[in-house]
DNA sequence: AGAAAACAGTTCAGCCACTGAAGTAAATGC
DNA sequence: GCATTTACTTCAGTGGCTGAACTGTTTTCT
């Protein structure tokens, strides 16, 4: 699934202007612009919306747990052990940011790293007894009052999806970078 | 509608992990769990990569024009003048970061500030000519190449606002904040 | 009316997510 | 068996964004 991280757009042009002090992603999603068709429109405002009270659900189910949202995401990718550079490829960021992140979660006992049995130069990264507690804890949470989705009875649930599926599967391509 | 700026989550709680580098934001919309739900997973799945299909296009076309996501956002939300907190409030951001922002485009010659005639504390932020036509560029482009909802006939249209609607009216304050 | 409080914007210091380059060590490919 | 690629680390730097302190203006309270 494709998602963006930060810089990743930010990195493609710099802008006219120098020393800009950004907005930075979040502003996008509250485009209100005349835009020619009212529907489309709305419809654009509301996915917007609702991504972003999934995005806010995660981050404060993760604050409440005690972590950040990078570390939370990483946690949860952990439910097997994965190398490295796979965790960044999950994440879309920098091979180097990983270190950081698997630094401060293996300072707090969360996971570890063991080297890769079939590549020594790969570290993979496995949770410790607490990371495994910690991230049980955080799934359920997540999952406890879960946004918006579970006030769609199963129907409304079924046709969101197919419509969802169809916008993506004609510019699946463009979607899915 | 509602959105989140950077940092709004993360000013709730540091996390337990200190000095930790973060993948930000982007990272979220690529929730690979085993969610309870399959079928309510896809949705959170399809949901994030439309917004973020949306999210890149924008970026893309401000990026096309030789602006950077916020500016695009600034001058976009100025159709007509607006006073700098009434565009903070607009951002979500604090008042500061929208002199930045405002100091970059005035700099490059697309807005001014004047007065506000109402209120001699507050100042208006106004489009030149160039930062109109500047505008009318983006706003075309934005719309040259409409993604993903483009592809979706009038009645499916139709059909998806009001599952979005539906979801968001009972869900709506938690949406909107 | 006059003092106190609230408010709009600016300046500035600083945080933190993230990138990119340089370095080390191990694997792969002719 | 040497050159190239690959996996991670280290480190410096960038840029978006916040928050506190300050100026000047308006509102509020008595």
């Amino acid at each position: 699934m494709a998602c963006l991280t930060r810089h990743s757009g930010n990195r493609a042009g710099r802008g006219i202007v120098q020393g800009v002090e950004q907005a930075g992603w979040g502003v996008v999603a509250d485009i209100r612009i005349e835009w020619p068709d009212p529907e489309g429109q709305e419809i654009v405002e509301r996915l917007f919306a609702v991504s972003m009270a999934l995005r806010a659900h995660f981050e404060e189910t993760a604050t409440d747990v005690g972590l950040t949202v990078p570390q939370a995401h990483t946690l949860i990718h952990l439910q097997e052990p994965q190398r490295m550079g796979e965790v960044a490829a999950h994440l879309r960021c920098e091979p180097s940011h990983v270190t950081a992140i698997a630094d401060s979660l293996e300072r707090c006992g969360f996971l570890r790293r063991e080297p890769d049995p079939e590549d020594r130069r790969a570290k993979r990264l496995l949770l410790t007894h607490r990371g495994q507690q910690l991230r049980d804890r955080l799934l359920a949470r997540l999952f406890e009052r879960a946004p918006i989705i579970s006030v769609l009875d199963a129907s409304q649930r079924t046709e969101l999806l197919s419509l969802l599926r169809t916008a993506q599967s004609v510019a699946g391509a463009d979607i899915r970078r």
